[in-house]
DNA sequence: GGGCGCTTTGTGAAATCGCACAAAGTCACC
DNA sequence: GGTGACTTTGTGCGATTTCACAAAGCGCCC
């Protein structure tokens, strides 16, 4: 079944597809381009000029042109390729700036794992040319199993140790840098865990898409990775080593911002990221900061609008620590009690009127206005709520105190509702 | 050596030292006056009208006044009691209200107890009588040293019963009211746990004084106590079981205010209480709550000067937590951090400054006041920190991660320092 | 010593606030 | 159905605050 070795050019180990191209390419005369079942480049000749607009287009991009794909598809050209063990040849479609190609699928046990095309520049390939043709075709689908699978290998060595740090599995950090080396990892001075929240399970495709969006903003390098559930687990560091922190972190929270509205070539999600850390044996810590800017940004979510690092929360990531304190504590805010008593009795809004008034940091005018009362209605209003609550507005300890246990009543009912 | 029963009509076990006053009473025909040896009243027959202003004053005041006492002493009256085992005809002394006594020492092992005083109202007694009230003295020591037996025990065992309450040695309810039984010892409904801090250890006499201090207040009754160095534990509770709640918080609050100042005839000490508890399960998370009055008025005085009740705290019983997790996080905030190297690097007063003006509920006039400074000059600095620290001073949340901020710190270097 | 930036203090106009007062609506209670 | 307490909205005025601008002092660097 075999062929012979010394006829065949291809019956060897190559380095990478690159190779692989470049080999084809100078066995056959021809610039070579590689493509996955996506139509996703993956490896080219470079030696040779000659080239048409498609195939320059196709390199720049790093993927075959919609319109090229769309035209080929609809000449047929994809399906032939896809039912046939030989070699084909397709003729040019101008429109797309497609000049003629000879191309074959590359197959691995009846599935096709890419295409290989050739693009005949001048000269017209003969029998033992096609032969070999096909011959590359063999060695190209060799070495993208190798490929997958090493990739799978280190992807999933990658993800181990991804978990093995979330879970802080190490201890310290000399095994953690010892690991990293081992699989060929560079970890990044300072880095920061990001939380991507999706609407439902993130699936692989989805978790690469994920990465590729990430990897694209130019600034944030994906470094780890992982899926649990609905939420992705990004280790983000700054693609350039030597950036400014303040720089990244404002490009890192631009780009988050985006992505979480949906603007990035997706669907809006919750982003929450951590502060930056420097000692890898911390990242449990990282990790659940990510994950308290996601919940507080779910409980606050009008308060917290503009938060994505941790430290960003300001009080907010004191106020779960303050709720269990309050809920262990036999008493509650005294005037908080009176007045929602008073509220209750008397169908009123003191309670609420108090909690805008503090919100909008004593201002009577934007209260009112967000309120909709007229300004003296606030005036009576708090002058009621000073009274029945036995409260000092111009005490700022008073208010604190007053503006913490609402935060945190309202984290209770919503933690428990 | 023992009188034989018949002709001693004290040889008798009494009640109480109240019933042996009267049987002397009937016995001898006179009023009785039975003193401790710090001429506190002890107990007296009450049958007989006639009696002297000294005694009235006795009696009243339950202690001998000062000037009789200083009157006997100056006499040499005292002393002979003291030195004599037989009874003493003390004369009479007009200025202080003083009609002659029959006296004679209660003894006990060589050590006075306290004394006997009897009036021999118009007539004189006899050897007989004079025998009779030896006995009667020989009685009065016997109980006396029965009764301080037994109060010894009992307030030992109030006292243990304290500590175990203090540890949470009792896991549940039910125990705890049980013990309480078996001691006779009725648990008020309602009560709170004060914690007294003197300058220094606190023995049993000084102790007993602010027992006695805290009753004579007519509000407040210690349930139980407890000294640990030179902190006195006191369980306290409404003098009046049915009294409000409310009505009753005030009184104690003011009255331990005024010991708190040393305006209750002894010296100024730092005074804590916790909420009202009815649980007594949770009398070691009440006594926490005390002493975690006492922690805070020590690192907070100025701004914790009217609080007593752990309630009373308000947001400050948060701020050990605050601190603990601030210390647990790898950043600090930027805005202080940026705020501090400004004010290092020019020698400026930005951070004082802010904290001024947040402490001051964000009034320019009262905080330009505070710092000595024109309101122009809180005006021009209040820019220049917003712009330094990235912060919005109309921005109640970032005012408010800022002060607790602030205030973490504080304690956080307070506790170190 | 002069320039420059930072800081403080002073001044005045504009905006805002606090408050008194009035009118009218709501609701419970007699 | 009337009464009175509570609430809302409106008007107006004096006091206060805010803010922009100017002047002057201070310290640093060339």
């Amino acid at each position: 079944m075999t062929e012979p070795t010394e006829n065949n050019p291809f019956a060897q180990s190559f380095d990478s597809l690159e190779t692989l191209a470049e080999t084809i390419n100078e066995v056959l005369g021809c610039p070579v381009t590689i493509e996955d079942a996506g139509h996703r480049l993956l490896a080219y000749s470079a030696h040779d000029p000659h080239t048409d607009s498609a195939r320059l287009a196709t390199i720049v991009g790093r993927r075959v042109p919609e319109n090229v794909i769309a035209s080929l598809r609809r000449d047929g050209v994809i399906q032939r390729l896809a039912d046939s063990l030989e070699p084909i040849r397709v003729p040019a479609i101008d429109e797309v700036g497609f000049s003629g190609r000879l191309a074959i699928a590359i197959r691995h046990k009846d599935a096709v794992l890419g295409y290989l095309w050739l693009l005949e520049s001048g000269k017209t390939l003969g029998g033992r040319e096609l032969a070999l043709f096909k011959q590359a075709a063999r060695a190209a689908a060799d070495k993208m199993v190798r490929l997958q699978s090493a990739r799978r290998k280190s992807r999933e060595g990658l993800r181990d140790f991804m978990w093995m740090l979330l879970h802080g599995q190490f201890g310290s950090e000399a095994p953690i840098r010892d690991k990293a080396e081992q699989l060929g990892l560079a970890l990044p001075a300072e880095w920061h865990v990001v939380v991507v929240q999706a609407a439902g399970a993130i699936d692989e495709r989805a978790e690469q898409r994920l990465l590729d969006r990430v990897s694209a903003s130019r600034s944030v390098r994906p470094v780890l990775h992982a899926v649990d559930r609905a939420q992705a687990i990004l280790l983000c560091a700054p693609q350039l080593a030597g950036a400014d922190r303040r720089a990244y972190a404002r490009e890192a929270q631009a780009f988050f911002a985006r992505l979480a509205r949906g603007e990035e070539d997706g669907v809006p999600a919750a982003v929450g990221s951590s502060a930056f850390g420097q000692s890898y044996a911390e990242t449990p810590a990282r990790h659940r900061e990510a994950l308290a800017v996601l919940q507080t940004k779910r409980l606050f979510p009008r308060e917290t609008e503009r938060a994505f690092y941790y430290p960003d929360l300001g009080y907010y990531r004191f106020l779960p620590a303050i709720a269990a304190q309050s809920r262990a504590e036999v008493f509650r805010n005294e005037s908080l009690v009176r007045l929602r008593a008073y509220d209750r009795e008397h169908d009123a809004n003191l309670l609420s009127t108090l909690a805008t008034f503090l919100a909008h940091d004593s201002n009577a005018k934007t209260a009112a206005e967000a309120l909709h009362v007229h300004s003296n209605t606030l005036s009576y209003r708090l002058k009621r709520i000073a009274e029945i609550g036995g409260i000092d507005l111009t005490d700022m300890d008073q208010k604190v105190s007053l503006y913490l246990a609402l935060k945190a009543e309202r984290l209770a009912t919503d933690q428990k509702g």
